[in-house]
DNA sequence: AAATATTATTCTGTATTACAGAATAGAAAT
DNA sequence: ATTTCTATTCTGTAATACAGAATAATATTT
């Protein structure tokens, strides 16, 4: 929307905070910095300096090389506590937690993506490597499609006709195929992702309602394919469709 | 240390951020942020612009104002995940919550102050507000006290003769008496903050040791003062002694 | 142990950019 | 309908962030 210019050095800082997520390498030298970003070494040394000096980065004294600092575990934790969505979702999905023993997730749109703001994981062993407050497709995640299904026409039919990932053989890559799907999400009330991030992994998404036909946020529960299928054998569609409407009315009073 | 003049815009937009805060309201307008940062209102419409593109603050469609962005939350998953001393420690904190069911920190330093790096709270119903990464006081927390009394001996020196604040009556505010408490701690290998930094709550620290002398993070175990000393009538100071020790090998290696 | 390579850090002039102030647009209140 | 807010956009300029060169500090090789 806003067609005014970004500030080019706070871009820059947080692009080399995010470098830290991307390659999943907690240290990072200087050299490496400039390179990946290609900055000039004056250039990323002036900012990660200053990001060094704000507690955000943090130098390891013994090979001089940079890491994230501390200090920005403070944010997550005032977002936490200032959003009411994650406040008053939380308890939810513990509660849909310890009944199924699975791992439920609570997302919100953001662009034409979703992030995944909150979770409760399973208690089991498997682990399933979602990360809170990074960006995750729509089309093959159940959050991802309840809240497709509910978005404004036309930023639907961007996200549909712009290039849809292929994640494994089951992933839905075709535009006219995930139409149908998404009209089935709004008749059905909920949506699936039957293995279609990850081979052996399903899920079950409903969508929480701010208004009419407007999403808030999606909570799912996943987990190995055939554990789902028990779930939904034991009421967890209509569990989690209760505590939608529950939660819907809440936060929105309706 | 580094006399490298920091980049401003930087500066400024992460102090726009911390805004959120300390103030611990969750929306801002832009004049409020102007003002509060003594900006001029187009300099802060610049910054506030270039973190809401970035997705590090959103804006309310309704009234205007800004929050704290949801992708911030991304940054504290990966700081606990590269984080090895948050990796290390947390099962011993479940553990030894577990055992006394009290709450359980993690901290360390950072600068002249510690930052809690990770917790685990009490299954009890009172709450003890400590905000994950966000920089506390050395001289009236026990953790604090670990930390100090192990710094290289011109930085102790420095908090010392600095302003130490008052918290309660109990806060030890005088640079003497602080100086002999340390000796205390240094002796007897764990801290104590009875009451120092609110009324009714005490707390029971050790330190963790990367090297002679040198402290990587401190443990501490608080709570309602009966309760603490409860605790360690059941051997609660043992217990996190041998912890600290087997952290300490875990991760230093000695 | 000396020499070389590599990397972090400082210095400096300048082009660029972020800034402040004024102007505009848009909403809320009167 | 008028006024009073506040958020945005526009624009020239002063200030800043930038790039490149120089230096310091470390590691590596000979």
């Amino acid at each position: 929307m806003s067609t005014t210019k970004s500030i080019q050095s706070v871009e820059r800082a947080f692009s080399i905070l995010e470098l830290f997520q991307q390659t999943g390498c907690a240290e990072h030298s200087l050299k490496e910095i400039a390179q990946a970003l290609e900055l000039n070494k004056s250039t990323a040394f002036g900012l990660v300096n200053t990001l060094t000096e704000l507690g955000y980065l943090q130098q390891n004294r013994e090979n001089q090389k940079y890491a994230l600092g501390l200090r920005l575990l403070s944010f997550s934790n005032t977002v936490k506590v200032q959003n009411i969505i994650i406040r008053t979702v939380h308890p939810y999905l513990e509660q849909i937690n310890r009944k199924y023993g699975e791992t439920v997730h609570c997302a919100v749109r953001q662009g034409d993506g979703v992030i995944y703001i909150d979770k409760v994981e399973a208690t089991g062993s498997i682990h399933i490597s979602t990360q809170i407050g990074t960006l995750n497709d729509l089309h093959c995640t159940g959050v991802g499609k309840c809240i497709l299904a509910y978005m404004p026409p036309e930023d639907q039919e961007r996200v549909l006709n712009g290039p849809l990932k292929t994640m494994t053989i089951h992933t839905v890559t075709n535009a006219e195929q995930l139409r149908r799907e998404i009209e089935t999400v709004r008749r059905q009330g909920y949506a699936t992702d039957s293995e279609e991030i990850a081979i052996g992994l399903s899920c079950l998404a409903v969508p929480v309602f701010s208004g009419p036909d407007t999403v808030a946020c999606a909570i799912s529960v996943s987990g190995m394919t055939v554990r789902i299928q028990n779930a939904r054998d034991n009421g967890l569609l209509e569990d989690l469709q209760r505590l939608a409407r529950e939660i819907s009315r809440q936060i929105f009073g309706s």
